[in-house]
DNA sequence: ATATGTTCACTTGCATGCAAGAGGACGTGA
DNA sequence: TCACGTCCTCTTGCATGCAAGTGAACATAT
């Protein structure tokens, strides 16, 4: 299964995962050469994933310099929020409007296992449901482009890694929770532009989380 | 200017030129070395400029098989409009808010030379500055991102052909230009949540022209 | 005539060699 | 000590050679 694929396949896949799990140092590093012999493989795939990952926008190339992992501006991170409350209050209400399909039966199971969490006080374990909640309105849109599009952006936002951190707010894990739980509420009930509002809503009041969160954490992501 | 940059960005830009025109017919056709022979560089640089362009959706490459012009499927040019709806909308919305910038100007001077195009009856003029109305929209949502990411969607579309299409329904000209103004207005009143409305609510209304035009026009494009 | 097995031309995937440019290190002068 | 000019190493950009897989044409057997 690691090998069957191409090798640039492979190469921009597992370098993708690297960057957006933080593995990858921001700023300089990624050597053509040195990526080729830690892969086992020549320049020619390492080149072509890298150029894919930079259409993608996690890496940049500068011209007979290098190549470097893209380190987003705060400008950037305020656009991806943007883009992050535009799609998926967009995914909710398509999704309001599909009635009974397997998404919303997953995104039952979800919330039982996010309320069982928060019951808990685990973290950590209901940081994990929240990702699974986002895709999951995101994929009941539907639309595939919508999708894709929305893969890319967070990718580049890098965004696993920074939920734990909105969460650390005290009292955000329980807001976050009932917020998901209203949003689901308006797409049983097919309401769709309640369903974009709440969602909306519950973005931008984690990103406020996040950011807040953020400036008392030192900054740990966003240079400027 | 055409020689200045690198190869691969020459090839990827005229290759999509050309798609997004039409030139080249759709399904099968894209021979690296055909490319290469026809721009006079070797196979890499034309190989980067079609993984690129794969990542952008306009091409599909099936591995040892060949390259080929992407074919939306009419499920395609749904999730598409879709996109553009929600997208423009949001932009609207964004632009309504940033006040007195300068693609408001230019907003203000592309409405008076649409408003000549449709007093003279003449079509194409008007076409031609529907294309800018939308993008300067795009752009003056302030969004980077939304613009890059807009712009992908729409080249999958190949929009510009479509919108002659979509003015050939009778009085369907003179009401796109209101719907233009209408949103115009709604930016300048700062109006955000009404310009977001009515920018989505005209896309609306230039899907179905055009969808309605396709069908009298015997399905020129989007076979499934 | 139809179905089937085989061959073959053509495609891209990957490896490698060479060239050109960028940026820093280093030496030199003041 | 500081500013400046030169060189040198390292980077990617492009060209090319080889290998492997695909799909269709073709011959063959039923």
């Amino acid at each position: 299964m690691l090998e069957a694929q191409s090798m640039q396949l492979m190469v921009a896949d597992r370098l993708r995962a690297r960057i957006i799990a933080g593995d990858l140092e921001t700023g300089v590093g990624l050597s053509e050469i040195a990526l080729a012999a830690e892969y086992g493989v020549s320049r020619t795939p390492v080149r072509e994933a890298l150029k894919q990952l930079q259409t993608e926008g996690l890496v940049e190339i500068r011209p007979r310099v290098g190549t470097f992992v893209s380190t987003p501006t705060r400008a950037d991170i305020v656009e991806l929020f943007q883009m992050k409350e535009i799609l998926e209050g967009a995914a909710a209400r398509l999704f309001a409007a599909r009635g009974e399909i397997p998404e919303l039966e997953a995104l039952r199971r979800n919330l039982e296992t996010s309320d069982e969490a928060v019951a808990r006080g685990d973290v950590a374990g209901y940081a994990a449901q929240v990702g699974d909640f986002h895709d999951l309105i995101v994929r009941g849109s539907g639309n595939r482009k919508l999708v894709t599009h929305y893969t890319m952006l967070m990718n580049q936002l890098a965004y696993p890694r920074l939920v734990a951190t909105s969460l650390s707010r005290p009292g955000r894990l329980g807001e976050s929770d009932a917020e998901h739980g209203r949003v689901l509420a308006m797409i049983v009930a097919k309401d769709e532009w309640t369903a974009e509002r709440l969602m909306r809503e519950h973005v931008r009041a984690s990103q406020e989380a996040l950011l807040g969160a953020m400036v008392f954490a030192g900054d740990a992501d966003a240079r400027s």
